[in-house]
RNA sequence: GUGGCUGUAGCUCAGUUGGCAGAGCCCCUGGUUGUGGUCCAGGUGGUCGUGGGUUCGAAUCCCAUCAGCCACCCCA
């Protein structure tokens, strides 16, 4: 078949029994997310340009060369978000939350957009899971969503997994850092392989994420971010790691997590699974003190994650499904009609179940056996049949698709015949 | 943006040194005047990803291109 149009690059089409998997996670991610006092946010896909290029920054490769932007009819620069915590924030301040009492807790289950070449478990549309506490600068909350993301994992039993947890400090003592980083790597240029150097001005904390050897050799020689720390980041990153200890938690420091996002000061993790696939990253959050101001609004503490949706099934799936089978969707009663004005009497007695159970009437005029066939692929419970004879008597014949048993049943007492099967 | 692998029926895939495009599953019809899950018989369905080239002749060889998958980069 020489088909016209095809889905765009990196996205796909969700349904029959793939569409199950992800409502069975979705319900038990809206449970596990109300438990831990978190309500759902939904904001538009997409948005100002400007509120990533500003919070998640320039610089990164987000921004840089993976953002979908273009130009408004009225020549605004918009663009699909590529992230969510930018425009939770851009919410919280547009619809005036900043008075709340205590905390305010966002969740969300939402479609991401970055122009990325698409691999395993990586695509241009793609969905996350996540949270947003905005309101405390407490390292208790930071430990409790790091919870919170691992509560996740568990509901859908994602065994294997790895917490990471660094502190990247603060306006106080991050800068110092980094000063000294790049003056060392600068120091050290020819050990750095091309592909990396640029980066060291923009941000050399990001040479942390370079999977190259020599990179990783080289910064081995110089002090992790966290004996850096100032004070006040030190105190608070051993509480978060004292209450990770606390609830139990296995977690693992990494001086070297530096996260990819501009926003991120203090705490910053990540979950990994352990599976051979090189995209074992499944989550990924940290703190962002700075930038609910930095986008305008008071001075407000905050901290979340976020989680690859199709990552966490991909580390799931260990039953491979086949495409030959279960491309059904599943009904109770099928209704099988041999001719069109039998089709007209048959809808109206779909009618009067569908209030009950899941019906479906075949309106293909194909061979009996044919609606029959398809009634059992269905899985159907009950067929239904109206022909000539059913409709001038004003009955249906209701064949019991376990047992074989077929009897003709009035229109009046359909539903009760149909409840009775279906219940015993 | 870079590299590797793969494109043949709706699906999963065979296709020999270049010589009539195949199988299984699915689907449709019949065996059973209007009855499924099992059988049996028959049937529909293909610009061999696309465009060029070599050749008497290309699914097969060459070039280009597109798409999918995987990896790098980076990230969820």
């Amino acid at each position: 078949m020489d088909i016209k149009f095809r889905r765009l690059k990196g996205t796909r089409d969700l349904m029959l029994e793939e569409i199950e998997r992800w409502h069975w996670c979705e319900e038990r991610w809206n449970e596990v997310l109300s438990r831990y006092g978190y309500g759902e946010i939904r904001t538009p896909v997409i948005e100002p340009a400007g509120l990533f290029l500003r919070s998640v920054g320039d610089g990164t490769d987000i921004v840089d060369k993976e953002m979908y932007s273009f130009e408004s009819r009225g020549g605004e620069q918009l663009c699909l978000r590529p992230e969510m915590t930018a425009s939770v924030v851009r919410a919280y301040l547009e619809n005036g939350l900043t008075r709340q009492p205590g905390t305010v807790k966002f969740y969300y289950m939402a479609p991401m957009f970055r122009h990325d070449r698409p691999q395993a478990g990586r695509y241009r549309q793609f969905h996350q899971v996540g949270v947003e506490a905005i309101g405390s600068a407490s390292p208790v909350l930071d430990a409790e969503v790091i919870q919170t993301a691992m509560a996740l994992f568990d509901a859908v039993d994602a065994r294997g997994l790895t917490v990471l947890v660094n502190s990247i400090g603060c306006p106080e003592c991050k800068p110092g850092y980094v000063a000294d980083l790049r003056e060392f790597l600068e120091a050290n240029m020819e050990r750095i392989p091309p592909a990396f150097q640029e980066r060291i001005a923009v941000n050399p904390l990001r040479l942390f994420d370079a999977k190259d050897d020599e990179v990783q050799n080289l910064l081995t020689e110089f002090k992790p971010i966290t004996e850096a720390l100032c004070p006040a980041c030190r105190t608070h990153h051993a509480v978060v790691l004292g209450c990770l200890g606390d609830l139990g938690i296995l977690f693992r420091e990494e001086p070297g997590l530096v996260r990819g996002l501009d926003y991120y000061g203090r705490t910053t993790f990540e979950i990994t699974a352990e599976t051979g696939r090189k995209q074992s990253s499944l989550a990924g959050g940290g703190r962002y003190d700075g930038l609910i101001g930095q986008c305008g609004g008071p001075d407000t503490p905050a901290v979340g994650f976020s989680a690859g949706i199709e990552r966490t099934l991909l580390h799931l799936a260990d039953e491979v499904i086949d495409p030959q089978r279960s491309r059904q969707t599943q009904v109770d009663v099928y209704v099988a009609c041999l001719d069109e004005p039998s089709q007209r009497f048959g809808l109206a007695a779909c009618d009067l179940l569908r209030g009950f159970c899941r019906v479906e009437i075949d309106t293909t005029l194909r061979s009996m056996k044919a609606q029959a066939k398809t009634a059992n692929l269905r899985r159907a419970r009950i067929l239904l049949t109206v022909g000539e004879t059913e409709r001038e008597t004003g009955t249906l014949q209701l064949k019991n698709l376990d047992t074989g048993e077929q009897i003709p049943v009035e229109r009046q007492r359909l539903l009760a015949a149909v409840r009775e099967v279906l219940e015993g």
